[in-house]
DNA sequence: GGCATGGGGCTTTAGC
DNA sequence: GCTAAAGCCCCATGCC
């Protein structure tokens, strides 16, 4: 019964459930990797005498820069193409 | 004078710190990637048919630590039992 | 011109604006106070000693609709059969 | 014995508790009451010929405005009180 | 009428 | 341990 695949407990939706399930697991475990690599790398930054917040403020500075520079590319794009304009690529 | 590498100016120093920002942003990037990746595994999970709540609470449960869930749900039944509430599920 | 309230400009239309975004400014300066009050609450509550996350499951369950905790509940146990995986609580 | 409050069940703390979710249902109903309120007030607004998507425009400059205005009374509040310099009170 | 989008509230996590 | 910040969830709104 093909509507009820989320609801029925199968073992073709189980298996596939599973699948999911870990491969979710998987991406969150990479993802708290990277989070421990971040947090090694202030500490490192730390110990080479450099000052942890100012350079955190420094990349946040330029994590604004380029999301306001992403949204103007994006609005160029928007107007390039309704006007039927091809944009030369790279921004 | 080693311990004031973070205040001077010199290339060597900038060049390190380049290094270190580049390191975070590269880390941090890839960290955004795997978020995305994640909200496209729900997707295709809702998308197969499957409740996406249920699977998320799954996903807590396998990753808890069961000593605390053990500890949460019985400070849940007391604090239930002291104010008269009958606890509707049998989650 | 009756249909044309809302374009015109003579001091009876905006005294009657002013006086709905005065009342609108007031129910959502009220909502904001109810917002704080609650927040106190739950500090003066974990003050007392009690466990605010388990506090506030319980004013989920207490609020939530019962036929739909019921619905979820099945469906987890649904799904984590299908897995195998030994749901941990006794909720 | 002191140190259990929350976690044991005499009627003592039971009462009390009780006493909390209840204040805390009252304020979530008073809560409730007057998100319908403001629906009601745009409905209103509405039959009388208004634009609500202008209106709500309004509201949320408005609020924009005293947002940062009340930012601005605490930089200079602080500022203030760093040089022992008392605000003649209302600004 | 469902769907995509944005804002607000809530929860959880990182840093002091 | 507590506070600030990020991410997540839900609701309301506009759109197709």
């Amino acid at each position: 019964m093909e509507a009820e695949i989320g609801h029925n407990s199968t073992p073709v939706a189980g298996a596939e459930l599973k699948s999911f399930i870990e491969r979710a697991e998987r991406l969150e475990e990479e993802r708290k990797t990277i989070g421990e690599d971040l947090k090694e790398l202030f500490l490192e930054l730390k110990g080479r005498g450099f000052d942890v917040k100012v350079v955190k403020t420094l990349l946040k500075l330029r994590k604004g820069d380029k999301d306001e520079q992403a949204e103007f590319a994006a609005i160029l794009a928007t107007y390039a193409s309704a006007i039927g304009f091809q944009l030369p690529l790279a921004l």
